[in-house]
DNA sequence: GCGTTTTTCGTAATCGATTGCGGAATCGAT
DNA sequence: ATCGATTCCGCAATCGATTACGAAAAACGC
């Protein structure tokens, strides 16, 4: 139709063709004086053509600004480059930690070359299953299970899609699961607020039927347990993961009389912190305060919450690769977790010589 | 490799095939006895086919569960049926205006049968419109310009790339914008605390390089002029759009002794509303208090801040449709407004049957 | 009943890549 | 110089759709 896009060709320069590229891997291969498997095969590593020719092709490719077609590419059997993640996205809007994720991953696709869909959580998994296979548009997907039913969870492995977990434990084991150390660090978090004074310390946290929160109520009980302490179960408390369920448990939790508390995330941390704020009640004079996530810092005129930093851009980071790995080879579906670091805030007591050393 | 697929599907029952999908359009259309072309045609409701010839391949396909494979779709020169939107990520984790767009987005083209994709902001705008164009993975693109540089505006028109913008102007005039009515719609709000008793309304703006914010501001300066009154130049500030510049401009805002502010967005309004309730400020009382885009609802034990709500759902279909106008057919790039619903919520006097009426 | 228009449908080219297979070129060794 | 054994490279098929074009069939006019 329109002849300017040819025309814009000649005038590229420096690699960046400003247009939509039309270069083709043919007018490549016709530039370098092969053909277009030889081209192939020289730009995408394959063996069966001199090093001499590879780097001409190379040269050449890269001066004409050529980029793969992916839909070509995918058709051909290849991969689409691209990935799903699918995660709560009306939790979005509440609680940074999935916009924190979204945002680790789109840097980590990014670096990777691979393009990220935002798949709907909407409308029935039974149907958004369909839409996701198939289409092939996309070789793999994340999921953060983070106010996702599982049932998600189920589809998708049946689906047969490479698949991992981000940031949450399935009740399968057949998945790759790619989390923070929930146990070992809440135990860390835990366990100095123990040897700082604490005696009744409270735990605050979410719906049980997530493997996560599990987790972190064992290192809840761990920490006690290495000091030969025991537990009390009237100190255990229930929220939503909003920061409201938090602020709303306030009176419930005083009245248990604590020292130190717990909360299974951020978020019902900070809404705790408020209503305690309000009471009149000291932090961390009369009760220390510790949370999890570490997102409480993007808060305004928050406190300094002692808190458990997920470290999102390793987490990304490492999802990514394990689905590479994953949709490339035949590599069994490993399990990862990451070691986080633990924000000392104000909200806790001093650190002393004599309290446990991170790391150990 | 695996022939479990292949059994899969003869198990296939209600149209839904649980596996990955390898029903092929000639699949279909050998089981309805006539040639792919045909199939196609008959799907794709394009004309040269029989009713009845027509009815049988779609009734075929239903039951096989047959799905065309996006990207031999979008190689043979149709669309790919997936858009692309850019926003600023990192501010995705504070600023609730983004998070809400992109569920919203999510959700109206998941309705349309459309994909979405997150591109990312981080880089080199250039080198993002070369990942963009040329791979032929997606259609056209939506752009937030909140938090994200003009620039990229700039990059991908020149790119001749499908765009809208959605809720946000640009310097240039040629292309389509999807926003709300924000000129209009703030002078109502602003009207009313003029007509309620205020005397002198302050506004607090952000960055001025958002047009956005101009035509606020020209609707607060708007409903002083309907009511022969003089602006004071000393009635207006200058945030950030972040809740910690509404906070931070509290005893600047004071100084000025104004008993109404209207503020460029929620989450300043709401940093002004915490800074103003810890001097003992009484709202609306001594100050009435509006802001802008209905963000505010979410937040925990907040105040019910009067707002011009930004109707997200609305604006996203809106978005969507245009955008696939301007990618099928030639239609003329046109720009639309949406108007926004006000929330008249406890920081502004009551509206009494002599104040203005909305929407006329 | 025959020529002509219109409708319906199939054959084959096309999009832009990958890749199996066979031919040509190169190399080493006798 | 001749004969394998490699190495390098091109031809052509393939992925799963769309669509131009032409053949066959149906409808129509007289």
């Amino acid at each position: 139709m329109e002849a300017v896009p040819k025309e814009a060709i000649s005038t590229f320069r420096n690699g960046a063709s400003p247009m939509a590229n039309d270069v083709t891997l043919s007018d490549v291969a016709e530039a370098s004086g092969v053909s277009v498997a030889a081209a192939s095969r020289a730009l995408n590593g394959r063996e069966g053509v001199r090093t001499e020719v590879r780097a001409r092709v190379k040269l050449v490719a890269h001066a004409m600004g050529y980029r793969p077609n992916r839909a070509a590419k995918n058709l051909a059997g290849g991969r689409t480059s691209v990935i799903g993640v699918l995660l709560g996205t009306n939790e979005l809007r509440t609680d940074i930690y999935g916009a924190s994720l979204l945002r680790a991953l789109s840097a980590a696709t990014d670096s990777h070359d691979e393009g990220l869909m935002l798949l709907s959580d909407t409308g029935s998994p039974n149907e958004a299953v369909k839409n996701l296979i198939s289409d092939g548009l996309i070789d793999g997907v994340v999921i953060s299970v983070v106010a996702v039913g599982q049932m998600w969870t189920e589809e998708l492995l049946d689906a047969n899609i490479p698949t991992v977990l981000l940031g949450a434990h399935p009740r399968r084991h057949d998945v790759p699961v790619i989390d923070v150390e929930n146990a070992h660090s809440t135990s860390q978090v835990v366990g100095h607020m123990l040897d700082t004074g604490c005696e009744r310390v409270a735990a605050v946290v979410g719906r049980f039927d997530r493997v996560d929160m599990e987790l972190r109520l064992e290192g809840y009980e761990l920490a006690h347990q290495e000091r030969g302490l025991t537990l009390d179960r009237g100190l255990r408390f229930q929220g939503d993961f909003s920061r409201r369920s938090g602020y709303e448990l306030t009176d419930e939790v005083i009245a248990a009389k604590p020292d130190g508390v717990f909360c299974g995330n951020d978020e019902m941390a900070l809404g705790l912190h408020k209503g305690l704020m309000e009471r009149g009640v000291r932090v961390p004079e009369d009760i220390s305060l510790a949370g999890f996530d570490g997102t409480a810092s993007l808060e305004v005129a928050g406190p300094n919450l002692t808190t458990v930093c997920q470290p999102f851009a390793e987490l990304a980071e490492t999802a990514v690769q394990s689905l590479s790995a994953l949709i490339e080879r035949r590599n069994p579906p490993i399990s990862q977790l990451v070691t986080p670091e633990i924000n000392w805030g104000d909200t806790t007591r001093p650190r002393t010589s004599t309290s446990q050393k991170v790391g150990v």
